[in-house]
DNA sequence: GCCATAGGGGATAAAATTATCCCTATGCAA
DNA sequence: TTGCATAGGGATAATTTTATCCCCTATGGC
């Protein structure tokens, strides 16, 4: 999401959901958000894997994009939350179809994909 | 979607979605195939902006993860038709939903994008 | 012979995305 | 006084994803 050297692609809405859906943990994000886990240090716990870094990277395009708003406190030790913009929220239906999609598929995706992972741990063996 | 170092997440459905899902032209192609442009220079001349070579990879992806299937034809010069399988089908309204919340905020989307891509060209500017 | 068509793919370069490392600050508790 | 929790971010390395380049098949028409 920086300044790039392929021009953007901004045809159809596809291109423009893309851009701002885009990103390792986006949808995760906005979906906890959603749930009520407001603060940064709440969404880390919910999201492990991602670092700290990657997060507050990703929540600061997510706000750029208007699909959250950010509300810093000033006290101390610092608190922030963050809420779903309207904007954000009514996108929350189409990450609830992507996710259901994907959890009623659950057990036929994660063999599709394990297999070829597999796959292509062999092939680099031989290689 | 090679032979990966950092390990895969398939904790949830979303990120079961995410890996047959995320790639520059998956959505596209599926919804084009969709529409009935079954042949890889149908597919090329709907999506002039991504290459001969990248649809190729990208199809045979999906086709990896069985979304779509591939028909071979054996004559000269060479006939190649891709089609949905039922599961690629069943994908097809999540599609939908999300390129339709694409179109329905076009042009918030458009600008949005386009203002934050100005800002990141201004601030490498001063760099 | 040469070009066009329709389809494919290896090798490598370039770009974009993520991860890692290390630094800032405050106040409370052990 | 060290440690922890809160939150933030620059710089750079690593990884992944896309793009580019060039080559291949076979047949028919000029």
């Amino acid at each position: 999401m920086k300044n790039r050297k392929i021009p953007l692609n901004l045809n159809c809405g596809l291109d423009l959901v893309g851009e701002v859906l885009y990103g390792k943990w986006k949808m995760r994000l906005l979906w906890f958000i959603k749930q009520g886990h407001k603060r940064p240090s709440e969404l880390q716990r919910k999201i492990p894997d991602a670092s700290r870094r990657v997060l507050n990277v990703q929540l600061k395009e997510l706000e750029d994009h208007e699909l959250i708003s950010k509300v810093v406190y000033a006290v101390v030790p610092p608190k922030v939350e963050y809420h779903l913009t309207e904007f954000g929220e009514s996108l929350i239906p189409v990450i609830g179809a992507i996710g259901q999609w994907g959890d009623r598929n659950e057990e036929r995706l994660r063999s599709l994909i394990l297999a070829q992972q597999q796959f292509n741990v062999e092939v680099s063996k031989e290689g």
